[in-house]
DNA sequence: GTTTGACGGTGAACAGTGTTTAGACAATGA
DNA sequence: TCATTGTCTAAACACTGTTCACCGTCAAAC
């Protein structure tokens, strides 16, 4: 009767005993010092045992990626939560990201920088956490560009990648250390986004479009923007 | 007579050889897929042998950023170079980094992201490239607040940082692969730049000098600075 | 001319890595 | 009771960075 529930039961404690391991090893050693065989030294198995349970490695990480997106909607959504003003909201937001870097940088390591687990890089738009947490912030940039804080021309979605990557550079380039000894890394990250939301203020960027934008062509369309801007 | 001099230049070939060696397999297969034993059966020599020219695996690493950096300063002086005007120049120094992210994204990674060169975060500011392309850059961004460009209250140096670090991001993120399949890296980098130098024109960011920072300290804090720019 | 010492290089090993595979063993269903 | 199924392990494979005892060569000293 129930001896397949149990033995999926049986199963599933210990694919999550094997998470609750990797998990541990992961945030106190950083992933880079996570092996298989201590993973299966702290569940008490063999190596081998857990390849029943994780096709390999990486999928492991993969699932931890997914426990870390989680994990960040809720810092984000917790940050924003007591402020009712859009721009406000968007600039909590924002910190928010930048702090959960601070507070879990394995994680972030892993979520957004890293490049030796490929499945991330390849399956990142199947967090689902992106459009819950992007949707809201989005309707924020909206609203300030309906309350003429920002300009116009300001595409949202566009917007909000500029905000989201900009403080990724500040939260990466804390993580990997290449700041001079005397500079603060939180005020650097807080220059750049004040810097971003000042200039959504300005109608200056007309080749904020996609379709507009021919920067990067060659050094004549280059001359041409900077002209253009100057 | 001239032996010690033969001997010498015997260890600096053998010391560049290696360094050869590793460079190729290096932009060829990304620096996690250079081995020791790699090296070494290029030079045909044994693992050991590389010992005695660099103390370890790291050491190689380094003396391959240090190229890189210089690698980067000719890229990005070559695209300074054709442009009088300072907003201009500035605008194609940070396409340049860019583009040297693009073009040699194994130098890149290696220079600013990775961690596990630790060395590398050690010593980071010890490149004197710094002193010199950051020197001249933020000349120009002086140049730009003497013509009325950029506001009165913009800090050269820390505008710089700003510029850097928002470029990096979108460098990142494309490197890391963290965009959904539609999104355009290169737009993502233009509107960042955009952003950030429209933002300069303003003079809202009140916060943009470090001691008057206190943004991150708490959730008051916040929402004071929050209201002081709404 | 012989001996000594230093130096450059190697083979083998150590301790680790992710992963695969053949086999053992217990629990299940017929 | 017997066959099957599923779970787990020991051992191996092919790697990794690094160390160390050893070995031959060659320059210098006696």
């Amino acid at each position: 009767m129930g001896t397949k529930e149990r033995q999926q039961r049986e199963r599933d404690r210990l694919s999550d005993a094997i998470l609750t391991a990797a998990r541990e090893l992961f945030v106190a050693e950083g992933y880079r010092n996570v092996s298989m065989r201590k993973i299966a030294d702290r569940i008490e198995y063999s190596p081998a045992a857990i390849y029943s349970y994780f096709p390999s490695k990486d999928d492991i990480f993969f699932a931890l990626a997914e426990e870390g997106f989680q994990k960040m909607a809720m810092h984000i959504s917790a940050a924003v939560q007591p402020a009712a003003e859009p721009l406000d909201r968007l600039r909590r937001g924002l910190w928010g990201f930048y702090e959960f870097s601070k507070a879990h940088p394995e994680y972030f390591d892993l979520m957004f920088v890293d490049r030796s687990v490929p499945s991330l890089s390849q399956d990142f738009q199947r967090f689902e956490f992106f459009q819950a947490i992007t949707a809201r912030a989005e309707a924020d940039i909206q609203a300030c560009i309906d309350r003429g804080l920002f300009s116009k021309k300001l595409n949202p979605a566009a917007a909000l990648h500029v905000l989201w990557v900009g403080v990724l550079g500040a939260a990466t380039i804390r993580l990997a250390q290449r700041l001079a000894p005397g500079e603060d890394p939180d005020t650097l990250a807080h220059d750049v986004l004040e810097s971003l939301l000042a200039g959504f203020t300005t109608d200056i960027q007309t080749t904020f479009v996609a379709s507009e934008c021919a920067f990067h062509a060659s050094d004549d369309a280059a001359s041409r923007v900077a002209q253009n801007n100057a």
